[in-house]
DNA sequence: TACATAGTTCGATCCTAACCGAACCATCTC
DNA sequence: GAGATGGTTCGGTTAGGATCGAACTATGTA
């Protein structure tokens, strides 16, 4: 008896405690993992991941799977903006705010994700070696494929660095893995892991104790960065 | 663990059937009665009574009291757009679409409301009143207080219109009455009684029977207009 | 005055959906 | 390989809220 499109499914969706404190968080563009949301939603996994599937199927999050992580994104622009009408009429309405954590400096400037660098000079060294052309990237269905260019190998090979391929090994030469600091792509794969390496090798930088955190000198990161971002 | 409004409440609100066809049924801008509400959400009074009871207290819409009536209408233009911005998401998820019902011109153009005019020609009298000065208008508390001026009582007496005002009545002399079809103010009270009254006897316009449609002649509603509202 | 209509309140029912424990699969680490 | 971690599936519990019948108040009609 009234006309337009449904609105009561996606508006139940975001009704619910738990599945807008995802979508809140998810807000900034950044993706997040499931465990990461169910830590914002304060609640269980096994929940977490069924609110997940409902987002997912409604269009209102999208999902890219990395190992064994999967990464949420809100799904467009409009999900977020739709987002901001409804808090600008909460707000009217009586508004209630909630406080941002704390979160680790170091921790966001560089650290191992397995066995690659990531957080903010993993994110730079991805895209300089993007810039540069020693490796690119292609769409495949749902997947990004990423590969070492020609050049790419050459110049590694001139620096040094050796890739350990091994024969019958699934693993990838290249990969692009989301950053969770800076949310997006850092150089992953068996490239990835060898570049971290010559890292420890040449004493630019070392592993700080039961943590993540990788540590450069000045003098590493400035060779680091003359070398492969600059 | 998130930031910004509560957007929840507002969200779960919408994000009910019932709810969501009464919201969207009051998107053109325009009052509806509780009644009304009721038919398109497709419920019975109580169940409709609680749920605008929700929406009225949430903010999303207001209500006008009128005697035995009730108008209901969105709040604020915001909370249209925000409607808007969930039909926007909704179109793009798999968009349902239902449609408009008939209704009847006739009773659009002019017809009884108890005992005075609405519809289109009563809106026109009621603007021309106030636009002339022969009302005027005041807010008080949640209340719309009409009053006659002392010029639009002069102009009315010589027209040979006489107010029917008795003693001890409580029947105020002018009322605004929101009209459902125009969904904005006609006039109302013992002035619009009388002027009803006139048409009748000046046999300007007629009853039709068994509906609550005024039929003017041609020349009645020539009359009507070049003495009321040009 | 009696009657009709608009809307509310109360109480009870009933269904959906959020939630968790436990067991499971998949991926990465050692 | 064993162990750890990220995520899913299944089953059962529980709470919230949408709904209606019945009884009520308030307003207007005859």
């Amino acid at each position: 008896m009234y006309d337009g499109p449904n609105i009561v499914p996606i508006a139940a969706l975001i009704g619910d405690q738990a599945r807008a404190a995802m979508l809140t968080a998810l807000m900034s563009g950044e993706a997040r993992t499931a465990t990461e949301l169910a830590a914002v939603a304060n609640i269980t996994k096994q929940t977490t991941s069924a609110h997940l599937s409902k987002l997912v199927d409604a269009g209102l999050v999208v999902v890219a799977s990395q190992g064994r992580h999967k990464y949420f994104q809100l799904a467009d622009d409009d999900i977020a903006q739709l987002l901001e009408s409804l808090m600008g009429v909460a707000e009217k309405t009586g508004a209630v705010r909630f406080r941002p954590g704390p979160n680790d400096p170091e921790l966001r400037a560089a650290r191992v994700c397995y066995d690659h660098l990531a957080g903010e000079l993993g994110v730079a060294l991805y895209d300089s070696f993007s810039k540069k052309q020693w490796i690119k990237t292609s769409k495949q269905a749902d997947d990004l494929k990423v590969e070492l260019t020609t050049a790419g190998k050459k110049q590694l090979d001139e620096i040094g660095i050796v890739l350990a391929v091994k024969k019958n090994s699934r693993r990838p030469i290249c990969r692009a893995c989301l950053d969770w600091s800076v949310r997006r792509h850092h150089l992953a794969g068996v490239t990835g892991a060898a570049l971290l390496n010559h890292c420890y090798e040449k004493k630019w930088a070392k592993r700080l104790d039961d943590s993540r955190v990788v540590q450069f000198t000045q003098r590493g990161e400035s060779a680091f960065r003359k070398l492969f971002i600059d």
